[in-house]
DNA sequence: CTTGACATTGACCCAAGGTCAGGGTTCGAA
DNA sequence: TTCGAACCCTGACCTTGGGTCAATGTCAAG
């Protein structure tokens, strides 16, 4: 006859865990001594392991009183399907080790993976930091917003960025951002912006009726990075739709 | 500007999360509209995702919060070591996965191996079930009692085996379970056993002073399982050396 | 103008125990 | 035999990471 302390430490559990199972109605209270202590006989012991083992295994400790009361077919089946699951959630932590390997690297955790190449074209093309996360900021924004609608974009902005003319605009936009808003190449860029976007090459089949510029405003107005220069930019586009 | 649900949906948890990650400090407040609805930025989308992530890999929110204030070296440190806990878990599991399997089998998830392999030894013997039984409720209280005069008894029991006339007594043993206690053949077979007990080889080193008879002792007097016979043998044996 | 979806705060609930308080018991050593 | 250490008892509250419910306010579309 053993101690609760001593069955505890056989079972490598605490004493309050014992106890918790009994008021669980998981483990039998055993007789009590003369003085009121709890003493345990080996099936206890045996009976406490396969709690332990169950309830380690993620277990509700509900359902591992059901298991101990069920029959012996229905135990093998409940412990197939437990190893299923274990072995999905061991899947599931080598997959947030990668992400947690990541998570200090780049910006694939954040946007999609093609968001993320196009950011990547965008900074081997030159475009500065700055504006690349603007447009990672304005990407994650949209994903939020309208995931569909995100995923439509984005596949047209691989699209543009293959036209030169297309480059050499984001690459003006992109250092126009430090100008004055007095500055007197504006015009001439938004105008040079407003041909490209009347002839650029088609849309995408099926794709929204929303044009860029209200992605454009979006992004600005909502990361509160928004400079004079653009601002006097989407200014003088709005004047010449007009 | 995106709203709290929107927010959820993009990071994939749920509004109340977030509120919650809001009132530990661990996502900053965005500013609020004229409405009262909190308003987020890209930022936010990008610290709550930064957020999940470490939380999904099982990192306390407390120590989240610290994470996220500490600078990139203290925070690829942690990193490294939350990596390596995620390895551990997982070794674990294919631990606890093994265990599982072995859950509805034999003795060896609920005594050490030294022992399961003597019991293993005694079934081929042919010792009864109900005997072997006995016995692994014996070493399952005496390994819980303590651990480490179980180690060097099991130890010496393992030699024990090794010798003919152990054997032939264990086996006569079993069978006078269920003789009566009145029995002719039971001082025949006590004084046997006294005799193997005096002249058996030589004990192991540093073995503790307790005999075998108190191991018997407790084995049969808690387990429940005792006989008549048993007990008139232990009489009997009492008299003998008195 | 209503309806349905979404937002607000606050209060309570859950597992699986941990911790603390305020006692009683047992055991070995002095 | 008496002391201290180490056990044991019950009961009540605390913890983490949220879920659920309630009562109320706001928004956008038909």
């Amino acid at each position: 006859m053993i101690t609760i302390g001593q069955l505890a430490a056989y079972a490598g559990v605490t004493i309050k865990a014992v106890r918790h199972y009994h008021k669980l109605g998981l483990l039998e209270e055993p007789s009590r001594d003369s003085s009121g202590y709890r003493r345990y006989t080996a099936e206890h012991a045996i009976h406490l392991l396969k709690i332990k083992t169950l309830a380690e295994a993620g277990v509700p400790l509900g359902r591992v009183k059901e298991l101990l009361a069920a029959d012996p077919d229905q135990v093998a089946a409940a412990m197939a399907e437990i190893d299923r699951s274990l072995e999905m959630r061991v899947r599931e932590l080598r997959r947030t080790r990668q992400r947690i390997a990541r998570l200090s690297g780049g910006d694939r955790l954040f946007v999609s993976a093609e968001v993320a190449d196009y950011l990547d074209d965008l900074r081997e093309l030159g475009v500065s930091e700055r504006g690349v996360r603007l447009e990672r900021d304005g990407w994650i924004l949209l994903q939020s917003v309208s995931p569909k609608n995100a995923a439509v974009w984005i596949a047209e902005k691989r699209v543009a960025i293959g036209d030169p003319e297309f480059r050499a605009l984001y690459l003006e936009y992109d250092s126009a951002y430090d100008w004055s808003p007095d500055d007197p190449r504006l015009p001439a860029l938004a105008e040079r912006a407003q041909r490209w976007l009347v002839k650029r090459p088609d849309r995408v089949e099926g794709g929204p009726p929303l044009r860029d510029p209200a992605l454009v405003q979006l992004v600005s107005s909502s990361t509160g990075s928004r400079s004079p220069a653009w601002d006097r930019l989407a200014e003088i586009g709005r004047e010449q739709r007009s």
